[in-house]
DNA sequence: AGCGGATAATCAGTATACTGATCAATATCG
DNA sequence: CGATATTGATCAGTATACTGATTATCCGCT
């Protein structure tokens, strides 16, 4: 059995973990206080008013079951409304507040400082590879979670 | 801003989240029931007889706090067994068990099954310079999450 | 010897993820 | 049209991760 260090699987959980305490640092030092779920989620519902919480989830590969709790605190926080659709009843239309598109805003900056950070220690080349790679081996194994990335439908 | 399909701190998620569904699929099917983090920590100790759970802790990169519940499960499941160190009574010695022992050896088959399919959708190149530049990014990263990987003390 | 700081383990609380179940509402098809 | 299947959302239960606190113990230094 090889050794830990070099097993995919070990890097992606290290890699992961990395990437999210730097992402919370470098946003807390801007004086946010969002996960990079919340942050992630945030934004798909910017570039998607209206939006459904099951499509929502698959823009941004989520769990069905995890986004409740997400969009639950994102409301619970004013920065998005959560109401009932008009043409589906079972469905919610999420929507970001002024409030949420401010802090949106105002933490982009620091959202981009840490997806710099995280790759730090490799050149501008290495990470250019490092995603390009990453993107490839994440498309070929996408229907493999629960929950896979989903299109927006274009309909 | 750019698209999240294209940001680390996404993608890190993202590949994780299917390299742990690879993992338990495989697993799984070949009839076994453990968690990557139970598999690692389990080899660990296997590696490390008589280990104490800060040391173990250190070794897999996880959290102390975490490595509790691990533990926990795995002596729940006669995997490994857990008793006060002689030498500093604040801490446990863990050592695996006969059937701990058969239930690693009998997964390594499945668990380096997963490894590779978790990078199917790359080239045998790709995948080790996946691997080379995830290990040159984490090195870099380690001391950022509160659980950094740790040498085992020489002494 | 004894005090103060460090350390091993655990705990409570919060936030992802996932499994599988349930409920209400909608879509489909004979 | 009406039985059936599907779908959107939620929930209970389990397993990582992390924060920060606590307890018991050990170690270094005077």
């Amino acid at each position: 059995m090889k050794a830990i260090h070099v097993m995919p699987g070990h890097l992606a959980r290290r890699f992961q973990q990395i990437a999210v305490a730097v992402f919370l640092t470098e946003v807390e030092n801007a004086g946010y206080d969002l996960t990079p779920v919340q942050y992630a989620a945030l934004a798909a519902i910017d570039g998607n008013p209206g939006i459904d919480q099951i499509t929502l989830a698959g823009l941004i590969a989520y769990d069905r079951s995890t986004i409740t709790g997400v969009i639950d605190r994102l409301a619970q926080k004013r920065l998005i409304a959560r109401r009932e659709s008009s043409r589906d009843r079972r469905a919610r239309e999420l929507n970001v507040t002024d409030a949420g598109r401010r802090i949106l805003r105002g933490m982009t900056p620091a959202v981009e400082a840490a997806q710099r950070r995280m790759l730090h220690g490799l050149t501008d080349k290495e990470a250019g590879e490092l995603v390009r790679l990453l993107q490839k081996a994440i498309a070929a194994g996408n229907e493999l979670s629960r929950a896979p990335l989903r299109e927006a439908a274009t309909g």
